[in-house]
DNA sequence: CGTATAATGATATATCTCATAACATACAAG
DNA sequence: CTTGTATGTTATGAGATATATCATTATACG
């Protein structure tokens, strides 16, 4: 099997919150009660919750067109922008020159991608029209699950969110 | 070598925005300039960017305890619940029992974690006095790397942001 | 009480993502 | 021509995560 079906999710956390050494550090786990969990009020675990989520439910989002949220990606930047080369889409994607290679490899095998030379050793990519069809597939599904995501969230808030992300990693 | 010392970083974008349909499709990609992104205005791939950029972050801080970012969650847990169990750090932080074994297993033959017998197959985990002082160090770092990420982001949406996160993955 | 069920820990194994090292080729600059 | 840089490629490994399966123990229930 290719993909996943549930989420991956490394570390979470619970519903509860914990104000800072309330708690006697020497008190064992109530039997019952939920475990408290220390991450939860840092920044770094609760982006990682996040993007797992949304992974997770993508993942499952994109399974039947047995495509990987990764292939996805390089489909629509190579619709973006054609006659990009791999090494491009890396610098774009972040992803390394490396595995790029078999990523195109697949995208061209399946037919969803031309590869054709330019200059140098430099190979242009463009869609081939499966792939230009599966993009727009991809871009439908993309949209309802951001929408589920999004409902949840007042609009009003929405590019101040974005924008705070960008600001995490583009800083 | 047990830990990456650069970002693992997939897919990411670019400086440039784009508005929508605002470039004919047909262009090829300019040679000179940037790739237009279209992943840029999605947030499960805004969340991806920033868990990537802060994960890195923090596991290059933890590179030289000889510590993933895992195994220090997993510590931290245990430290805030004496006498966990396995499976209760699992549903914690939605890691698969079946992959708290080995993580366990290394802990515990570090030094860093004592496995006790309780009730039944369960075994109740504590901290070891290394352990404890390694958590100690943690949290120091973990504060820093935090401070670092937080720094670009004004006080007063810190806690908005938190709370958008959570309802992303605790809808 | 005795059996079915659930929970826990464990083993083995497969897959996906990401990383490094090493190499060949193409082009540009000196 | 030589050197440097960019690109594509192959091979390989580490780490996180997923599934299937099993043994043991506690608990629920007839």
């Amino acid at each position: 099997m290719r993909h996943r079906k549930i989420a991956p999710l490394l570390h979470g956390g619970h519903k509860r919150t914990m104000a800072p050494k309330a708690k006697p550090p020497t008190a064992a786990t109530p039997k019952g009660s939920a475990a408290g969990n220390p991450l939860e009020q840092l920044l770094g675990y609760q982006l990682r919750r996040a993007s797992q989520a949304m992974m997770s439910d993508l993942g499952a989002e994109l399974a039947d067109l047995e495509l990987r949220v990764t292939e996805m990606s390089v489909l629509m930047v190579i619709g973006e922008n054609p006659d990009i080369t791999q090494s491009e889409i890396g610098r774009v994607l972040a992803i390394q020159r490396t595995n790029m290679v078999p990523l195109t490899t697949q995208l061209e095998r399946r037919g969803l991608v031309r590869r054709g030379l330019t200059t140098g050793r430099a190979q242009a990519l463009r869609l081939t029209p499966p792939g230009r069809a599966l993009v727009r597939e991809c871009r439908k599904r993309i949209a309802a699950h951001e929408a589920r995501f999004l409902a949840e969230l007042p609009k009003a808030q929405r590019a101040a969110l974005m924008q705070q992300l960008r600001g995490v990693w583009q800083a």
